[in-house]
DNA sequence: GATTAGGGCGCAAAATCCGT
DNA sequence: ACGGATTTTGCGCCCTAATC
């Protein structure tokens, strides 16, 4: 009924996973010295910020659920205190608290409703700014599954909730940008970030263990595996600074959370989805003349996902076995000979907000 | 002006966090 | 593992504003 759908693929800039999981305490490197504070640009409010457990949620609720300018409007607070888990009465205070500190903006319209804004949105919260006519980002940003997301606020303990941010993070960092088949984390990395007293080795070993639910864990703690990992990774050895105990993890995401296969499989699929329509449609117009771009169809299917575009397309096609040509004399199919991206658009979006009301 | 509805806020209990 | 500190939460009072 809410308007406000969950997106699919949720948008976090890393300098804000990084500031919400801790900063760390670790700063001395070889070649000097790194604050994570400098290095990742962190804007104030964010570093002012404690960062509790509820705050946490919260603030991966309002991402989960703004647009691409970082809005969410008319929006019930029991809807987003539930997807966080948490009271209302929680929820308002974090509200105020991060209005106060110039993070959101926000107005209550009746009972229970309000609108919210993320201020400056796209250089705080996606870390993207303006250059020539694009924008780009400056230390990146992560692609979270709307599933990995709700599993992150079935998380109990703040640590462990911190732990998975990092853990996302490298996840982006190693194996998405360097393209390495694992990301590492190293047991003396996760202990500069969390608080001093849960620096034991077993406490973050049991840490990583919960993580298994949508992490797939590998523990290094031989000391031979150990020196082999960090031989085979530069970029790890040059990231070490202190080595107190031979611990690492290297850590995957499962498949049915990792947003970027997910985005992957689903555009490719979407495209066939196209060219099975293109085959049927080419015996009565001349289809090419429509002009799609795939990279248009993939946004589509970024934003509706692949299950959705297909029903759509599946739908058009029968249009084409049954009405053949005449199809083009049509009312209603009129805008899709003109702008084919315009007409999927507009009958996507009717298409899942029908599913959302059912 | 009485009544009511809704939000803010203080209080205190419960849950969690954190330092040792 | 223990205990003080902090956070989260529900309760209920108070204020405001809308309605009759």
């Amino acid at each position: 009924m809410s308007m406000n759908q969950e997106n699919r693929h949720v948008l976090v800039a890393n300098k804000l996973l990084i500031a919400m999981s801790g900063l760390t305490r670790w700063t001395k490197r070889q070649e000097g010295f790194l604050y994570e504070q400098h290095h990742y640009n962190i804007p104030k409010p964010f570093l002012d910020l404690k960062w509790t457990k509820s705050r946490i949620r919260h603030l991966l609720t309002l991402l989960s659920h703004c647009d691409d300018q970082g809005i969410i409007s008319l929006v019930e607070n029991d809807m987003l205190a539930n997807y966080a888990r948490t009271s209302v009465r929680s929820l308002h205070n974090n509200l105020r608290l991060f209005e106060s500190v110039g993070l959101i903006r926000y107005s209550v319209h009746f009972s229970g409703v309000v609108t919210i804004e993320l201020i400056d949105y796209l250089e705080n919260y996606r870390d993207l700014f303006e250059e020539a006519d694009t924008h780009r980002s400056k230390t990146g940003y992560t692609s979270l599954w709307c599933g990995m997301v709700r599993q992150l606020m079935d998380i109990d303990h703040v640590n462990i909730l911190r732990v998975a941010l990092r853990a996302l993070v490298q996840v982006e960092r190693d194996i998405h940008v360097q393209s390495q088949d694992k990301a590492t984390l190293t047991y003396d990395e996760v202990r500069g970030f969390l608080p001093r007293y849960c620096g034991h080795r077993l406490a973050v070993k049991g840490m990583l263990d919960q993580l298994s639910r949508f992490f797939n864990v590998h523990l290094v703690e031989n000391t031979k595996d150990f020196l082999s990992a960090l031989k085979e990774n530069a970029a790890l050895k040059r990231r070490m600074h202190t080595v107190t105990r031979p611990l690492m993890f290297h850590v995957k995401l499962e498949a049915q959370v990792d947003s970027k296969k997910i985005r992957e499989t689903e555009r490719a699929s979407t495209l066939i989805s196209w060219f099975d329509l293109r085959e049927v449609a080419r015996d009565y117009i001349d289809f090419d003349r429509l002009e799609v771009s795939s990279s248009s169809l993939q946004s589509l299917s970024d934003t509706y996902g692949f299950t959705a575009c297909d029903e759509v397309l599946r739908a058009i096609r029968n249009d084409f076995h049954q009405y053949g040509e005449l199809l083009q004399e049509s009312d209603i199919y009129q805008l899709f000979f003109e702008s084919p991206i315009l007409y999927l658009n507009e009958r996507l979006r009717r298409h899942t907000e029908k599913l959302a009301i059912a």
